[in-house]
DNA sequence: AACAATATGTAACAATTGTTACACTTATTT
DNA sequence: AAATAAGTGTAACAATTGTTACATATTGTT
């Protein structure tokens, strides 16, 4: 059985009231799996006839090339959906293969049944909706700093941005701590770390920001932005 | 007056069927705008409420920094829908400038008139999620491949998937004709059209194809694999 | 056929980044 | 407090890619 409280903190079903929550599942065809660790969940460029919701446990999701090299990995916790986005596209293969990394439990529903219940309860449609923009957003963001071609751009908009954070708190702040440490930083912009440290230091050689760690003093916003490509 | 030849090619009313169409537009809020070229529709950091779809003309967009200085143009050509995946994101604001390049018209329905839409027609509710689901694929696709950082390591990866769609056809067939000349796939890389012709020739050298312009001859496709970092 | 426009092959050199290694600092554990 | 682990600063060198320039090849136009 459903409870409220396996449900309430997926995103896309924190919507349902609790009360609604029974008569919703009442009369819905859906299925719930256990996986032991390391059992298959779905296989790379299987049909994905169905939303696959985490509702408790782990898994990674791994792609892998036609050889069997490894590309990208990452670890989902419960609960969240799996490849939501991928369930309506036209073509509604797994991008990735899903193997359970803890004792998991998987909640299926059909692709009819999901569209039943979007016309139930359109807080859920919204919900579903929303949840799938801000991946559209987050890949947009990644995809934005990937864009920018040098390590000193990257820096130069990561700075910037979080700046702009510590502004909107308080606007005669020019002093913040990074989010990231170096070592993170250097993996979310895809570079070498001794990399991204040489870059910093030549930041402050120019004499736009001070850094000492994480805390970092802008200077010269305008020496920053020019750095931009 | 809206007519089914205005939106039967936008990726998302195209579902609509015609007869529809007049009735489904019956009771909604909409609201039809022309502008001349070079007229701003949206700026960045705007507020979204609404749906933008452009049923005539073509638009850019224009990402800028707060500096002022741009970072990426995209050309729109009607019939689209524009930033459709970020009406219903947490952070609701157009994520770019919108400019007229041709005289433009421009659909606009309201968030609230949009859910309404969904409830009443399954059919555009679902287009409305595949077209964003699409986006989603390509941006994680195009992010797989900014994501390998070589430019050997892309051209294997765009090398074999073209063999492999050549091998969909005919699989004893080991020769294809690239779908993107040089140029473009050095833009689609985002490196240097030179260096890319470098590798190119470099993964000659090494006997893993043979390529004359266009044309691609496979020789070793486990080379190839062994090229992906 | 001559011409122009576009695409491709290639080379020398500069700029950027990766790799490896090690000293040093800060945080965490014992 | 000592020991250990994790993060940071920096340097030398290798590898990769960008830049610029020009020759050649192909395609389309007149």
């Amino acid at each position: 059985m459903i409870t409220s409280l396996d449900l309430s903190r997926c995103p896309i079903c924190s919507a349902i009231a609790p009360n609604n929550l029974k008569e919703l599942f009442h009369n819905m065809e859906y299925k719930i799996e256990s996986h032991t660790k390391g059992a298959n969940i779905a296989r790379q460029g299987e049909q994905l006839k169905h939303l696959y919701i985490l509702i408790k446990g782990a898994v990674k999701t791994e792609m892998i090339t036609e050889n069997g090299g490894l590309l990208t990995i990452e670890i989902i916790k419960a609960p969240r959906p799996l490849a939501s986005a991928f369930l309506f596209a036209e073509s509604n293969v797994f991008p990735v293969d899903v193997t359970a990394i803890e004792e998991s439990t998987i909640l299926t529903i059909s692709k009819e049944e999901v569209i039943k219940l979007f016309q139930k309860d359109t807080a859920f449609l919204q919900r579903y909706i929303t949840y799938n923009s801000n991946v559209t957003q987050f890949l947009s963001k990644k995809l934005q700093i990937l864009t920018i071609k040098t390590i000193k751009g990257k820096l130069a908009h990561y700075l910037l941005e979080q700046l702009s954070k510590s502004h909107s708190i308080d606007p005669s702040n020019n002093i913040f701590i990074m989010d990231k440490n170096q070592t993170e930083l250097a993996k979310y912009f895809g570079v070498s770390r001794p990399a991204l440290a040489r870059t910093l230091a030549a930041i402050q050689q120019e004499g736009a920001i001070k850094a000492h760690r994480n805390k970092i003093t802008v200077f010269n916003k305008i020496l920053l932005q020019n750095m931009l490509d």
